[in-house]
DNA sequence: GTACATTTGTGCGTATGTATG
DNA sequence: TCATACATACGCACAAATGTA
């Protein structure tokens, strides 16, 4: 697999589709970390930029969890538990705003779910760790 | 409100508070055209690069969407319709991958239902279009 | 259809700041 | 203390898409 800058594909997008690739077929694991963004861009023949977008792209996936000072990692999936739907109870999934993500401490690419009880209070879960049910 | 290029904030998450401000207030309403990256950049005084990164931050959130060679709009709202799961329905929110994201035709910043049924069959749905209950 | 101005996309170079180990 | 690595921010240039005259 390697990058061509004349495809109608952006190389960055290229990039993304090979560490994608490199994630979901498993030869990244979770917890792997990922070379540098200049080892990277080095394999790879392209400029920083574009890794860096890369890597943007995945991380806005969830697939990839970038630490400043020490790196990027494939991230580890959370075990999830189960939620019963009450009656009167209405879920839906959004992103979460920058400040909400922050104070609830999640990863880039992960949703909320919008919990909405009968009595109209409403919770926010983090999408990863659960799964609905009726 | 204005830039403090001083301050722990970055430069860019204070451009994505003051946009993302405008729209939750209102200021800026779904459908309207924000102004040209050049001259957002002009009216608070910084660069095109930090403003590219702030309209990222708010695309991520699914708030705005930008045309390539047209500009940026805030997000409207699509209507939901109910979805009520039925036993043996798992239903778990993400992010779709790029490649997902162009066949689905999904704005940036908009996760996906995944619906497992009870026989295995797997649906992905537009999680702004649908909401979820008992 | 053509031409044009506007706007965003992409890519590179440079510099400095900051977190990690 | 130090090297490594990512984050932020500016600048420039050209490509590509859009809308309009």
């Amino acid at each position: 697999m390697s990058i061509d800058s004349r495809s109608d594909r952006a190389v960055y997008l290229q990039v993304a589709d090979i560490v994608r690739s490199d994630i979901v077929k498993g030869r990244l694991k979770p917890g792997d970390d990922l070379p540098s963004e200049a080892a990277l861009g080095q394999t790879l023949g392209v400029g920083r930029e574009a890794i860096r977008q890369a890597l943007g792209v995945l991380r806005a996936e969830g697939l990839i969890a970038t630490t400043r000072g020490f790196g990027t990692r494939v991230r580890e999936r959370a075990e999830r538990h189960n939620l019963k739907l009450k009656r009167g109870d209405v879920a839906t999934a959004r992103m979460p705003s920058e400040p909400e993500r922050r104070t609830m401490d999640l990863d880039e690419g992960v949703p909320l779910i919008v919990l909405t009880h009968a009595d109209g209070s409403v919770e926010l879960l983090d999408a990863e760790t659960v799964e609905l049910t009726a």
